[in-house]
DNA sequence: CTGTTAGCGCGTTCAA
DNA sequence: TTGAACGCGCTAACAG
């Protein structure tokens, strides 16, 4: 009775009241390193999926790979007693930044690696991925395989580069450090990495760069510099971007790239049940669990079979 | 003296217990429509940007669309406090919600109209919008332009609509029916628009869509189908979503989308600070503010002169 | 400058 | 079922 008459008079019990007296907030934090990177996005619907259907609010923070909102906003987040974080693809840290979430909430990273092992992990194969692109790649018959980095900050930058030097190493072609170029998974890395590439003037056969933003600014700068997809170089990108959903944006004259399919959504999926299962208690808080989400390789337009000779107007081969 | 001990002992103060007291909670909800379409990242960069620099953090919750969830979520944010509420392109709503927003802090609608006068807006030009793609088109002889709509629940669709059936009567063209297609702001809305149109058997010499997936969707459509752009037939997008940022994604064989350039990051920053106009309490609650930003057409390479006959292998002219 | 006190709106407990 | 009292951690007001 008195409930009906409160509701008429539009009563709402105040959610900040009760996290005060109960700590709890029914409130989860997740941190994004570039909202406007389509990646990211179908994450956190993934992870919103599982939460919400739970009661949980998602509060989603866009720390624009700025190491300084970073800790701003989870600082913020703590204060305001959210019962967890989710950092998705953020930058390594600072001592500050560790020590904080040390005595914070439960937190789980997606995509880069925890600099804590008491922190759960949930992440894409990226050793399984570099090796079915370099597979391709080699029974194409290509040796001299560049390769673009993503942020140099960046856990799966640095992974994705070890696992193919090992990939190489593993078939007996030699890694040349010429042929690495720092990229920064924006368009506009790729196309320097292509500039790079002239510059030092080496003669590769094919290029495998760390997501396919970067893949499509070197194949642009390619073409602008008169050369052919595939036939002069093959490139490999990494994302599957293109998947994501139904927005498409700046068309380039090419089909589609080779890429490695990683599943956002599931991505984030795992990481909203890890975190159920921290909030439950289900877990003891000392065992860090972790999953590794499994690729697929997308053959599409990008990458032929290797050319012979050298690949830029030289000398032909006889 | 004090406080420095208790920073040592990692002491944070409660954000939510200086809320419950003080009643502000220096953060601001914002709601998006779909977190995966890349207008509305860059739009919430630009609210950030303001409000983040005067210390308010922002709580970002993605609706997808669904008016459950829309109501939820804005619930769950005034009950948490915030000092304010920005609506990112939300539906048209029910009483109930916007009995709620009544009730509720200051909000501020952003791409789509407030259904409520004591509500703030900011959007974008669309009269001039549509004026200035008309132009271009009548320019190039184009007398039979279809229309792909925007969502119907949207209210942004429908000035658009409105505006290029305003446009046609001031040139004495006449507006047919037939030569609108329902479109829902995706590429696959684009690809149905054109099965429509060759179902309807109707001849266009141009469409304009009512964003660049719209266009990109029916043009992927059309290029299967045989045709050529622009000179089959000359087709436009609008928000110019390729220059967003730096990623790209979903190729496609042409090279730029003619479209209406709308600065998405303004009108975030509109928004932010039509906030903290409110905030501060330096506006009557009662006294509503429109920003209306001007747009700018790109003339890019899918737009070309009219043919003088049928565009679809009919019976050639003369 | 420091100390004390009251109360923001809840949930919890104990008493009726 | 309902009521009264207490405290979550803070701010504001006032006292020393």
């Amino acid at each position: 009775m008195i409930e009906e008459v409160a509701r008429k008079l539009g009563y709402r019990s105040s959610a900040i009241a009760r996290a005060l007296r109960t700590q709890r907030s029914r409130s989860i934090g997740v941190l994004v390193a570039d909202i406007t990177n389509p990646i990211f996005p179908q994450i956190v619907k993934g992870i919103d999926e599982v939460l919400s259907a739970e009661g949980h609010t998602i509060f989603l923070c866009n720390t624009d790979e700025n190491p300084k909102r970073q800790y701003a906003l989870a600082s913020s987040l703590i204060d305001r007693n959210v019962d967890g974080l989710i950092l998705v693809s953020q930058n390594l840290q600072s001592d500050e930044f560790n020590k904080l979430l040390e005595d914070g909430p439960p937190c789980i990273y997606v995509n880069r690696r925890p600099p804590n092992p008491h922190h759960d992990y949930v992440g894409s194969d990226n050793r399984q991925a570099i090796e079915l692109l370099v597979d391709h790649l080699v029974g194409l018959g290509h040796r001299r395989i560049g390769f673009v980095t993503g942020s140099s900050n960046s856990s799966t930058a640095s992974e994705r580069r070890h696992h193919f030097q090992q990939e190489l190493e593993k078939r007996g072609i030699p890694v040349d450090e010429r042929y690495m170029f720092q990229g920064d998974y924006t368009a506009e890395g790729g196309r320097r990495a292509f500039a790079q590439m002239i510059e030092r003037g080496i003669d590769l056969t094919a290029v495998m760069a760390s997501n396919d933003f970067s893949a499509l600014g070197f194949i642009d700068a390619a073409q602008n510099h008169g050369l052919s997809i595939p036939e002069d170089i093959s490139v490999t990108g990494f994302d599957d971007t293109a998947g994501v959903n139904n927005f498409m944006t700046y068309p380039l004259p090419i089909k589609g790239v080779t890429t490695i399919f990683q599943s956002k959504r599931e991505l984030g999926t795992l990481a909203g049940q890890m975190m159920l299962r921290r909030l439950d208690g289900s877990v003891s808080p000392q065992e860090p669990r972790q999953a590794i989400v499994p690729v697929a390789l997308r053959i599409r337009d990008t990458t032929g079979p290797a050319k012979a000779g050298p690949s830029m107007g030289s000398v032909a081969t006889g």
